[in-house]
DNA sequence: GATGAATGAGGATTCATTCAT
DNA sequence: GATGAATGAATCCTCATTCAT
C-alpha cells in the first residue's frame, strides 16, 4: 500500500530503520525530488508519470506503490513543500503579536524567503494542472482564510478601516502576493528579495500612495 | 478561418454578397457566444468541439472553417471579451488624469463592472486550458504592462514612494485585482459590486490600515 | 454539368464559339494547368481541391462543374498529357516497320523526350494518389499491352527467343522504361537524354553484356 | 516503442526475466505478422491500426508500444521482410563471381523465389502508402545502388559495353524486375516461376533479341 | 516489494463534396 | 454558370493506471 502522509512515524527509531525501511523511505524521497524537478521544468501535464518514474531510477508501477496516482505525486510534493511555509506562517500567528506593520513585514518577508528558495515549487503552485486540480485553489484558500482572521482580528481592533470587506480584502492581499512570487519565481534575478520585500509591505500597509 | 478580407467587390449582386457575408458572421457570433457559455459552464478542457458546434446550430467542420483550432476558439471568445475592457482602459489612460485617488478608483470601478457584467468571460480567463496555453498569462502581462507604465508616471511625479519597485508593485496590484475579480465570479452574490470597488480602492489607495 | 471527356468537339467552329464558351473552355484549361503544376510540385494527396481552384481563380464548386471529383481532375491531367505520348508510339505502331533494332530505338527515344519535355506529368505520373486510384497502373499497363502485342509480333516471326514469356518480358520492358523515366523525372539534370537513350535502346535490344 | 536494450540484469530471476522477454518478443511477432497479412490483404491504408491490434488478440496501445506509429508498424514489416532478401543478395554479392551470365542468373533467382515465397511482402511494398512515405523508394535506392555497384565492377572489366551509363542501367534493371515481380505477386499462378526466370535472365543478359 | 507490458477510452481535426443563393 | 459556406464521416494516438509475474 502507498502511503500519502507526510510523516509516518515509524514504530522504531530511525536508527533502527531495517534496510527495507530506508529503501522505501529513500525511493519516496527520491520519487518526490525528480517529480518537482521535472514538474518544474517542463510542466506537470507534459511530464509523464514514466518520466517521474525512471528518472528516479524505478518501475513505474514503483511510483503507484508510494503514490495513489499522479495527482496524489503533485499533491505530495506540494504539501510537503508548502508544510515547512505554513508551520513558519502559523508560529508567527501565535507568537505575541508586535505591531501592525513589523507583522505585515514579518509575514511578507516569510513568504518571499520561501520563494526564493523554493522556486521550482511555485511555479508547479501555478501549474495549469495544479489550477485544474484544485490544489493550488486549496493552498490559496488556505491563505486566505488565514488572512481574512487577521483582518477581522484587526478589524476589532479598530486599526483596519471597518469600509473594508475582510474577505475581499483577503483575497486582494492573497492574489498581490502569490502573483508576485509567481512571477517572481519564473524570472528568477530580476529583482533581489529585498526590493520584492519592501515593496509588498509599502503595498500592504499604506498602498500605493505616500500617507 | 477566415483571414479579415475587405469587403472585394465580387461580379455578383451586392445583396448576395451581403447575405453571405451575414450568415458567415451570425455564424461566427453563435460560435463564440455558445463557446463562451459552455467554456465557462463546464469548463474549457471537458468541453468538445464538436458539443460548441452542435450547440449552435453547425457541424464540426463549420467551428474550423471560423477558428484554426480549439484553441482559436478560446482565443478569439477571450480577445473579443477583453477587448471591450481594454478600450475602456485605454481611454482613462488617454483621457486628462484627475488627481491619483480618483483615477484609481476609477480604474478599479471598470475591472469590477466588466466583471459584474461578464462573469462568464472571467471564468474562462482562468481556466486550467486558458493558462496552460498562456492565454491569460498574455492579458495578465498586458494589464502589468500598464499599471506598470501608471506606475512609473506617478513616481515620477513623486506620488509614488521611491522605495517601491513600479515592476512588482505592477504584479502586486494586477494581482490583487484579478485573484478578487476571479473569486468574485466564481462566487456571485456573495458580496455587492459596490463594496469590492470599495474595498480594493481602499486596499491600492493606502493599504490594509488606516493612514 | 461538367465535361470530363478531353475533346468534346463543340458544334461551331472555333472561330465561332460564343463568349460563355471561350470562358469556359479557359476556365477548365486553366484548372489543368494549375493541378498539374501544384500536383507535381507538392503531390496530389497534399493538394486541396480548392487549393487548385483558388491558384486558377475560380472557386471550388466551379472545378466540380468542370471535373466529377478530384481524381476526375488527376485523370484528365494525365490523359491529356499522355495522349499526346500515346499517339507518338500509336503512329510509330502503325508505321512501316523498320528493323527491329530501328523500332526499339525509335520507341526509347520517343519515351525519353516525353519525359524531357513533360517532367511535371511523370511525376504525377509516379505519383501514390496515381498509384492508389490506379491511374498510373492503368496507363502502364496500356503500355505494357502495347509492348506484349510487339513481343509476340516478333516472336511470330522469330526475332524474339521461343524461351521468353511474352508478357513477361513486356512487364520487365515497361517496368524497366518506367523506372528510369521516373528516377529521371525526379532527378533532372544527372544524366543528358541522349545517354539515356542510348542506355535504355542497348539495355533492350542486346541485354547487359556485349553480344 | 522498446529500444534494443541489450539483457541488462536485474535483480530479479533470469526466468522471470525471460518470461517477459519472451511475451514482449511473441506480441511483436503476432503484430507484424497479423499486419503483413491485413496489410497485404486489404491495403494499408485502408488497415486500422487498431485492426491490426485486435488482430493480433492485443490492445490498441500495445502496437504502440512498440512501434512508433502505424507507419512504423509498415516500415518494421518491410524492413524485417526485405532483410531476408537483402541477405541472401549480399552474400551472392560477396561469394566468388562466377561468369557473368551465371550470376545474373543466379541473383534474378533469388529474386523471384523470393517474391514466390512472400507474394504479401511484394504487395505492400508497392502499395500506395509505402510509396507516399518513401519506404518503398528508400528499397528500391537499395537495390539499385547494388546494382550500380556491380555495373561499374563490369564496366572496369570490360564486360559491359562502356556507352551504357550504369546508374541509367541499374535503374533499368531493377525496374524490370521489380515491375514483374509486383506483377506476378498480384496474379499469382499466371506464370511459373521457372518461365519468369528464363525470361528476365535472357532479357538481363542479351535483351529481347537474339545475339 | 518491485517490475513493466498491457490496457483502452476518448476527442481533435481534415477536406472532398454539395447546394442554396 | 459561378460561388463558397457548410457538411460530417472517419481514424490516429496518448498516457494514467493495473496486475500477473
Amino acid at each position: 500500500m502507498y502511503t500519502d502522509s507526510v510523516n509516518t512515524i515509524q514504530s522504531n527509531s530511525v536508527q533502527n530503520l531495517n534496510a527495507r525501511d530506508r529503501s522505501r523511505i529513500e525511493t519516496r524521497r527520491r520519487l518526490l525530488e525528480t517529480g518537482l524537478e521535472l514538474f518544474s521544468r517542463q510542466g506537470v501535464a507534459t511530464t509523464r508519470a514514466s518520466d517521474v518514474a525512471s528518472a528516479s531510477g524505478v518501475a513505474v508501477g514503483t511510483l503507484y506503490l508510494h503514490f495513489k496516482d499522479k495527482q496524489g505525486l503533485l499533491r505530495a510534493i506540494l504539501r510537503e513543500g508548502v508544510e515547512e511555509l505554513m508551520s513558519a506562517l502559523q508560529q508567527m500567528a501565535l507568537s505575541p503579536v508586535p505591531e501592525p506593520a513589523a507583522a505585515v513585514r514579518a509575514h511578507t518577508e516569510i513568504l518571499v524567503r520561501f520563494a526564493e528558495s523554493h522556486p521550482g515549487l511555485c511555479r508547479i503552485l501555478f501549474d495549469p494542472e495544479s489550477v485544474r486540480t484544485n490544489i493550488s485553489t486549496e493552498i490559496t484558500e488556505h491563505l486566505v482564510a488565514m488572512q481574512e482572521q487577521r483582518l477581522r482580528e484587526g478589524a476589532a481592533k479598530g486599526v483596519i478601516p471597518p469600509c473594508m470587506d475582510p474577505t475581499v480584502a483577503a483575497h486582494g492581499v492573497v492574489g498581490m502576493l502569490l502573483q508576485v512570487l509567481n512571477w517572481w519565481a519564473r524570472n528568477p534575478g530580476t529583482v533581489p528579495a529585498d526590493t520584492v520585500i519592501e515593496t509588498l509591505t509599502r503595498l500592504r500597509l499604506s498602498g500605493l500612495y505616500q500617507c
